[in-house]
DNA sequence: CTTCTATCTGAACATTTGTTCATATACGGT
DNA sequence: ACCGTATATGAACAAATGTTCAGATAGAAG
């Protein structure tokens, strides 16, 4: 056999990236081999190096990818009228974009060490690129007189680290809706910078 | 040769899990060999199976000593006088536990996924006991009305989650000492549980 | 129908993996 | 000095690893 029936590349190249994000997030990057991902594709091994040079760059396209996506789709948040709307807007979408993707969300934040460092250069700076949108709200917040934090940064930090502790025990269809949980952490969240 | 000069397992035992430990936190457990960690060492890898009877029970002990080691540790805490004073123990506590020992507060929390599903189990249920200790600090604030958080459980997560976040970015050399970063984080805590 | 190209197979490769074991040497007690 | 035991070596093993590539078949275009 060779090229086999049906087989495309508009195909075959997402649902090789698909079987990568789940593999890694599941077992992790180290853990997971080429033949494993090409197993869960029903293909063999040699046919990934069609759609990626080696399995690092898979790693790093799908944390790339994911951090533009993350990027671009904050950006179509609007302003709102003064710091606190900006961040209870920031919590919301934040809990829900890293809810509806939690595999590319764990393997953004478990996976960094596996990267080559100009790579892991790369992805940092979209990391900082956003912490940096938050930092702003919280920033101008203090100076208006809305927030008081001691420290922007750690705060920054400290909010997005709780935010993504969502991660580890939302299950959707737990006691709580996504509503609910958004208003609980806005609730806490709000309090933290208040004055 | 065979056996060296002045060899001896009260020596090679901690040097070898000093080893795993600080190489599983740098690059993770499945891409650390056991012929890494044995250099590491200055040992052949054969000689680590006098100490382990395999790679993944490494692992697990690492985890394990660790938790034991966090729960006797916070049983020292004396219990202070109402619930707010509790929690502010609790957070000094643990800021100054895990930035004493920042590879196994890494190793706890990304190996979970490499253990067997016993060992898992295990270690999970020692990281819910100490949860629990926070937990019931913040359901007798809430009952006494000292807190007010929308979910006790949710509000466990979050502040444990926000105070690991700690550990991403604290240097020692950084610009705040770290009576500052209990402070700053105390803050927020404090502010996020509140009335 | 023919030709060109896209896509995959299957075998091969050199390394590396975790683990075992026979054997050898050093240490500690008598 | 001797002997039993503790502790290491070093070679060996099968299996798995990432990656390459010649060859084969399918699809698209004319």
């Amino acid at each position: 056999m060779a090229r086999t029936q049906g087989s495309h590349s508009d195909i075959t190249g997402p649902r090789i990236r698909k079987a990568a994000l789940s593999l890694f997030a599941r077992h992790g990057y180290a853990a997971v081999s080429m033949r494993q991902i090409a197993a869960e594709v029903g293909v063999q091994a040699g046919a990934l190096y069609n759609y990626t040079p080696d399995k690092q760059s898979l790693l790093y396209r799908l944390m790339r990818d994911h951090m533009h996506e993350l990027l671009s789709a904050y950006d179509e948040v609007e302003a709102g009228s003064d710091p606190a709307e900006d961040l209870r807007k920031f919590v919301g979408f934040h809990i829900r974009f890293n809810l509806q993707r939690p595999d590319e969300v764990f393997i953004a934040y478990m996976e960094l060490r596996n990267l080559s460092s100009e790579y892991f250069a790369e992805i940092e700076t979209l990391r900082r690129r956003y912490e940096d949108q938050l930092e702003s709200i919280l920033r101008e917040g203090q100076r208006v007189g809305q927030f008081s934090v001691a420290d922007t940064k750690i705060a920054t930090l400290a909010v997005i680290a709780m935010l993504n502790g969502v991660l580890t025990w939302y299950r959707a269809q737990g006691r709580l809706s996504l509503d609910q949980v958004e208003q609980v952490y806005w609730d806490m969240v709000r309090k933290a910078v208040a004055i």
